[in-house]
DNA sequence: CAGCATACATACGTGTGTGTATCTAAATAA
DNA sequence: TTATTTAGATACACACACGTATGTATGCTG
């Protein structure tokens, strides 16, 4: 539960079992760990509290650190909070498109993103876009600027399948392509943050909502 | 320009220089109007920046006075905030529900709610409860407990609805009742938000997103 | 081992926002 | 008119969190 964070240590690729006996201790390493603890750390807080309602004196000690561990991790407040963004939409894609992208079928597509989007929201860290989206929006701040690039990726890629699927004739034609990509991250979204990673109900309504907003029959 | 509150007063210490054709307001009166002014400038504040970055001396200046003036009608940032949450409670049922009990088919009543949330959350104070409640969730805050108790009430007037929908036979068996309540609220305002007021389509692709949740068809 | 760099903790300075106390002007009441 | 209350502005005191500067211990390298 404690490790969804994985350190990008990168300090070669044979980490030695039998090596050079214990020295559990080496500083790549040791540094590796105290900084993905402080930015799954972080990452809860913004998801709990937001930006401007994080307090990095707590973001430390929840990681068991403090504040000078974390200034010598991050060069300040919102370089933390890009890393987090940054380690969301990695692991985001790396969950969520795999499985997107296997199907064929837009229509089928945008229900796996759906129930993928439904799965990956079940931990903690959730709700990082959304408060954050909330937060900075209408502003020009760089933190709400990665947050909304990383929400034009998601658009334009519901927006691309929903092209598809109405070429393929499986969506309905009607509103514009954007602006039912809107609502369709924004149903799903909604839907399943309002459910609270409460499986399975989360998988199953997030993909009935979105189904509403397609236009498409629910499959089951 | 658009005030949805009582409208601003415009005071100043050199306005109407060769027009002394208003008289002097009755001490009541001016105090509710500036009362008004700021109570809109907060809930716009609430709305963009939430409760934690909103800065009384903006909401202040906003308004068009100081935060002496707010210090005078509000005991503090906490009593202001609540009251935005009143208000919001009484505008927000006098404007929808009126609507919403004047279907006696539960689910004409439900898509009525969604297109009705839809059209109030036009102006810009839409995000408000949601703004608070995750600025709040897990947290035992005043403001928060308000606009919990806020959501509640939608909750559980839905979860009527859906019932009464379910023993008439046009919402189908499923998922627990309040489960689909969640959904239902959580797929309604993440639509809504998503498409920013944009007309008409926020209204119709709510419905569609709720349509969906509930598992009856899109009658549009 | 010496020395040096790294990881992290402690201490300090500063900006900013809240809340309160004081002060002025205007409205009501006598 | 004067006296009193009220609306609102200005000034002050305090807390809190950020960022930085400095201190200390531990790993690394010759």
């Amino acid at each position: 539960m404690k490790s969804q964070l994985v350190q990008q240590a990168r300090r070669g690729e044979a980490t030695e079992p039998g090596g050079p006996g214990r020295s559990r201790a080496t500083q790549a390493d040791r540094s590796a760990r105290t900084r993905g603890a402080l930015l799954e750390s972080a990452a809860r807080g913004l998801s709990r509290y937001g930006y401007g309602n994080l307090k990095l004196q707590q973001v430390a000690r929840d990681a068991g650190y403090t504040r000078g561990a974390l200034y010598h991790q991050f060069k300040d407040k919102q370089d933390l909070a890009l890393a987090v963004c940054a380690w969301f939409r990695e692991t985001y894609w790396q969950e969520v498109a795999r499985f997107v992208e296997q199907e064929p079928e837009p229509v089928a597509a945008l229900l796996t993103l759906a129930r993928g989007h439904a799965v990956f929201c079940r931990r903690d860290v959730a709700r990082v876009p959304i408060a954050l989206r909330l937060e900075f929006s209408g502003q020009d701040h760089p933190v709400g600027r990665e947050v909304e690039r990383n929400y034009e990726t998601l658009l334009t890629r519901c927006a691309h399948l929903i092209d598809a699927g109405r070429e393929a004739g499986t969506i309905p034609p009607g509103r514009p392509t954007r602006t039912l990509a809107l609502a369709f991250v924004g149903a799903l979204e909604g839907t399943v943050i309002a459910l609270a990673g409460q499986a399975p109900d989360d998988e199953l309504l997030a993909a009935h909502a979105v189904a509403g907003v397609l236009g498409v029959p629910t499959s089951s």
